[in-house]
DNA sequence: CCGCGTCTGTGACATGATCACCAAGGGGCT
DNA sequence: AGCCCCTTGGTGATCATGTCACAGACGCGG
């Protein structure tokens, strides 16, 4: 199956450059798209670069969508603007591990990874969580962008910083915390109504671990009254106790 | 005790601006000093920006030094003229795991991560492994290279992009392969006259396990007539054998 | 030679990953 | 309803790895 950003970057360098013909002449009054305006990111930006990015159409992506895998190349620069992507790690044995994930208004620093420095592949998969609307800005504009906006590039280098602080975190949590209280800290991060809907597969790739510890864990932990669980979802029925394992194991 | 950088940054930033009065005229015509002719790295860049590093002063340090540990404040940018500087993850254990290691020509990311977009301390701890000579550029100095000097801004960059890239294969090996490819990877890698010169405990650190287990694990390659151990140093009988196990967990 | 610190080896145990199954829920179909 | 099949969750066995406790080996300086 032909993955979407392979249409993706298509269909925005198609429609990228000069919109009717006059290019230079009527930028500046040309009125901003509502998706630059809106987002907190952008707007925020240098009036010439959001001109030049106004040509670029966002594009829609249901849930569910994978947007590159291991070994992709690199189209060009995404940047999301509603909805969340989530970036992970596969092992050899099916194993996964959540990398980060992108909010709206942040990009994917994999893209920045493999257009400025990196082989232009792709280590890791992404995959949309939620119907999520982003722009990909091909490489060229992408570039000269970094050259001469000094805010965009602000933007990008923040992005880039804190991923790498997250990367060292994640790594630390990895190597040097128990299964036990990460499984507490990303119960109480993910939780919405006292509750966090995901199977325990799910919950086992976010944290890196196995199904099968997920489902011992969680039984511990409902065994202590900490959690009831159902298929599907598990209900935080002690918060507390469960933030008090995550903190003392960060600590 | 005070670690080197506090020391070394004060030197630095004291000697940096302006030499000797006059600081626009003349700076064309003043010959550049030998360690930046002599630094691959930064003997490539526009010669504007030579000229603003030509005043700071490249500092000596043994080895064994400590750079940095964690909850420092970021104080400058170190960029690594010769010697070498090991970047260290360090648990509540006592485990350590090997993040990056800085060659000659390259930068700390940890201090550009501090000194573009987070908190600004130090999560790391950074040791010389050999005699080490490096610069350190004032926060000002950096940030305003970055916005006036497209060379330099790309070199940081590219660095940047190179270390993400190799955290997330660090996080693929750690997270996904066995404690014996990554042993064989190491042997391999660090292998110098078909023998590695570091102490088990040494070698668990580089690759995130503990001594224990190195000691078990070499004990096994022994057994199958791939290394020898000595006290301080390991071996390699057998380099292919080793080779081919590091590959075929890396596939 | 002795004493001490460092490096290494080893057994016992705890945690986590992997494998092989099975059981329960839930939706679609006849 | 009855059946099928897929997804999800549960469980025991086993292996890999990390942790703790401790002992022996080596080397160096008094």
């Amino acid at each position: 199956m032909p993955h979407p950003f392979a249409r993706l970057s298509r269909a925005a360098t198609a429609c990228a450059p000069r919109a009717r013909g006059a290019t230079t002449p009527d930028m500046e009054t040309r009125p901003l798209p509502d998706w630059i305006a809106q987002s907190g990111a952008l707007s925020a930006l240098e009036p010439q670069a959001q001109a030049r990015l106004a040509g670029l159409v966002p594009q829609a992506l249901p849930r569910g969508a994978v947007l590159f895998r291991p070994g992709d190349p690199v189209e060009g620069f995404a940047l999301v603007l509603s909805g969340r992507i989530e970036v992970f790690l596969t092992g050899a044995n099916g194993r996964e591990l959540l990398l980060y994930a992108v909010a709206p208004g942040q990009s994917c620093v994999q893209t920045t990874l493999g257009l400025l420095g990196g082989d232009g592949l792709y280590s890791t998969e992404a995959i949309t969580t939620e119907e999520t609307r982003l722009v990909l800005v091909p490489r060229g504009l992408f570039l000269s962008l970094m050259d001469a906006a000094p805010l965009f590039r602000q933007m990008i280098f923040a992005a880039f910083a804190e991923r790498m602080g997250g990367m060292i975190q994640l790594m630390e949590r990895v190597s040097f915390q128990s299964v036990e209280c990460r499984l507490a800290e990303y119960l109480t991060r993910r939780a919405e109504d006292g509750r966090v809907q995901a199977t325990q597969a799910e919950i086992a790739a976010q944290i890196g671990s196995a199904r099968e510890v997920i489902s011992r864990r969680l039984d511990a932990f409902a065994r202590r009254g900490w959690v009831r669980t159902e298929r599907g979802t598990v209900w935080l029925t002690d918060p507390q106790a469960l933030r008090r394992l995550a903190l003392d194991g960060a600590a």
